[in-house]
DNA sequence: CAGTTTCATAACTGATAGGTAATATACATA
DNA sequence: TATGTATATTACCTATCAGTTATGAAACTG
């Protein structure tokens, strides 16, 4: 799979506040599918269907235990969504702080400006 | 807005590949709806829409020049996308080492382990 | 003022998401 | 072997998404 479509899933999947929520709990540990479904209002099956989800993203695994089948996490995609975050937050920032430099300079010496380039 | 609900918005913002291109493309400069629209195969309408989606996720925002209406880039959500990741990911990244030194481990002393914990 | 450019909005469509209830499957246990 | 437990799968519904075409509204330009 490419990068940018594993990408859509990892986001997509981290979208939904129930997954999320999913993997704060799989981030003290090991859990069934019991165990993950019980904080909810929701039926067993949509707890599965989110863990698919998650599962295709590839953020967490499954283990076979007698009927089973505990769920842990999975880094590496999460680590994909942070590196391509972060590359384009830098210079967000930057440009954050070129803005900063730029409203500095106009308070010193304010005009009427209203258009913006071009 | 509840910061649940503002990750919803983001993730789901990021989720797809045309408006991650658009940030990409926004981490260059300011441009115009047509500017931004030039290197897809998709009508004006559709990128705006996507404009929108990026703008309720507050990743965005717009100027105001004559017909024109130049998006920029707005960090403070993308920052608080990758808080929410970076928190989970070191754990990740910790229990991923206590794999790693368990196979290490298991490599020493090889057996049939099957069964998972409980 | 007529025409062009830039962009938004509305109405429509097909696909997908997120939930449900019902059912099936596999295993453990009494 | 009968029953309970843990989970997956199926069929279904509704809402939302991502795209389309058509149209409209501002603002510039000749």
């Amino acid at each position: 799979m490419q990068t940018s479509e594993r990408l859509n899933l990892t986001f997509a999947a981290l979208a939904d506040p129930t997954r999320r929520a999913i993997l704060a709990r799989l981030a003290t540990g090991e859990a069934t599918v019991t165990e993950l479904a019980e904080p909810f209002e929701m039926s067993q099956p949509a707890i599965s269907k989110h863990l698919k989800v998650l599962e295709r993203a590839g953020l967490i695994s499954m283990d076979v235990d007698a009927q089973r089948r505990p769920r842990k996490l999975e880094p590496k995609r999460l680590q994909e969504a942070v590196d391509w975050i972060e590359r384009y937050r830098e210079i967000f920032e930057q440009s954050y702080q070129r803005l900063d430099a730029l409203i500095e300079q106009l308070q010193a010496k304010p005009s009427g400006r209203k258009r913006a380039k071009k």
